[in-house]
RNA sequence: CGGGGCGUAGCGCAGCCUGGUAGCGCGGCGGUUUUGGGAACCGUAGGUCGUAGGUUCGAAUCCUAUCGCCCCGACCA
């Protein structure tokens, strides 16, 4: 036996909290990311991410990738730094302007650093699938991505480099890629209501990606960058525990029509009559924060790039793609602007780096460590990842971290409650607590958090 | 890129106008007393005053250049 390991005590952690607002820092998320030691600036619109911020990066990841193979999707991975020449190809070398990182290396060759991965994908599929036997597929992965944007703000809710999870399909038809687009809404509807997240498809304006096809998903907070206009309808939605099968163009569409039919718009696309014409009580108007976008844009890379495939009649077509991001630390921002008090951040079960904190208010005593200490291995054992407070600080101090760092749930140990037996867990969301014996928290939590 | 502001200790700031060799709060470290909501007291460490140049007997302070960062706008996942 090894042991639990050691490295999720506060004494051993490296948790570097600031008590005091730094000065940089405007909205909320970035204040709360840098108060409570998820990142670190290192120049403008970029970071590093400290262990309790990389904790949840790594999470938010894990739950997109299941919930992306779950669909049938792909993994893989495509580097940061591209050649320029796909993208010259495609004629977007041209169109994307400053906010493209352009460098060269020590043999004068045009390089970047991608912004987005369509060049790349379509150059990988056209030199390896030619037969419409192979299709459908779907690729995608989460990688960093650089836009250089003339002023990047919000901390990482508008870096210059973020982390983003994009894929693409590619289908023979336009039929079947509809379906991949609606099987992607699926997923991106399943992957932020996991992560206690309620975002809106809301129909989108192309960009320069481009396409007919598209809505991206917001999700509703003060700071959010775009106005909103939706239907109050739309927020009572949930997929729930529905079983789906991912195959099922009925079934996707189904879900797909469910979602969208009730108006939702950006201002982008806002329509005033169709807006109008909700009943007054449901219009709804606000603000909202993007964290994805799916689009299908048919021909538009694969045509100029050749992505061909032979089909049954021994024609080649070009194929039928469209992409799809998830804007993976962006997500951590709005996470926190969505979720927060005064004192700090207030993470969703699903997503939270430690479910469960445990503070002992008089470190030193045989009591209160034993009981810890069990607590610790035992949650341990059971997978929820505990944050142990064993630092010999005050009570105040302790609860004022673990409520800084947003810890869902917190079990409370201290010598009063040893001497009756028990401890006390409390929900940081509501701030209810609720006395009762360490095997009882232990219970508690297990079933509270078995669906994680 | 246009407009505005700021770089002084890990964080938040004062000092600059009116030059004289750097200070406060929090945090750190040691100690004593404390111990259920960011404790009190005593002691202590820590600063190329963003960088370069200039003016001056003397520059954090004045001048010039430069770099970085923040805010508003246009732009954007």
């Amino acid at each position: 036996m090894t042991g639990a390991p050691k490295n999720m005590r506060l004494s051993r952690y490296f948790l570097p909290v600031l008590k005091e607002n730094p000065a940089e820092a405007q909205i909320v998320s970035h204040r709360l990311m840098l108060r409570a030691g998820l990142i670190r600036q290192a120049s403008a619109g970029i970071y590093s991410w400290l262990p309790l911020g990389f904790k949840v990066l790594r999470r938010l990841e894990e739950i997109v990738h299941e919930e992306q193979q779950r669909a049938g999707h792909m993994p893989m991975l495509m580097p940061t730094i591209q050649s320029a020449e796909l993208w010259k190809e495609s004629g977007r070398y041209e169109d994307y302007g400053q906010e493209m990182l352009r460098i060269t290396d020590r043999h004068k060759r045009d390089m970047l650093y991608g912004p987005t991965n369509e060049e790349l994908i379509t150059d990988i599929f056209r030199n390896a699938v030619n037969s419409y036997k192979d299709l459908p597929l779907t690729l995608y992965h989460i990688q960093w991505k650089f836009r250089d944007e003339i002023r990047p703000r919000f901390g990482v809710m508008r870096g210059r480099e973020f982390l983003m999870k994009d894929g693409y399909n590619f289908d023979l038809t336009m039929e079947d890629a509809l379906h991949a687009y609606n099987r992607h809404m699926v997923t991106y509807l399943r992957t932020y209501e996991r992560m206690g997240l309620k975002a809106i498809p809301m129909r989108a304006d192309g960009g320069p990606i481009g396409g007919d096809y598209t809505h991206e998903f917001l999700v509703l907070a003060e700071t959010g960058e775009s106005e909103v206009f939706y239907d109050s309808a739309v927020t009572d939605l949930t997929l729930g525990d529905r079983d789906i099968d991912f195959d099922d163009v009925d079934q996707c569409r189904a879900i797909m029509e469910e979602f969208t039919t009730p108006y939702a718009r950006t201002d982008e696309t806002h329509d005033e009559a169709l807006f109008g014409a909700i009943p007054e009580e449901r219009r709804r108007t606000a603000r909202g924060i993007e964290v994805g976008q799916i689009f299908y844009f048919g021909t538009k890379y694969s045509e100029p790039m050749g992505a061909t495939v032979v089909t049954e009649n021994a024609e080649r077509v070009p194929v039928h793609m469209g992409s799809h991001g998830i804007g993976v630390s962006r997500l951590v921002g709005a996470l926190i602007e969505a979720n927060h008090d005064e004192k700090g951040i207030i993470w969703p079960e699903g997503v939270a780096p430690f479910p469960v904190g445990i503070v002992n208010l008089k470190q030193g005593d045989a009591g209160t460590d034993d009981v810890c200490e069990s607590l610790y291995g035992q949650l341990i054992k059971a997978g929820l990842d505990p944050l142990y407070d064993d630092r010999n600080e005050r009570a105040g101090s302790k609860f004022a971290t673990m409520d800084l760092i947003g810890c869902p749930w917190r079990i409370t140990v201290g010598p009063r409650g040893i001497k009756n037996g028990v401890v006390e867990v409390t929900s940081r969301r509501t701030g209810e607590s609720e006395e009762m014996s360490a095997e009882a928290a232990i219970a508690k939590l297990t079933t509270l958090l078995a669906d994680r």
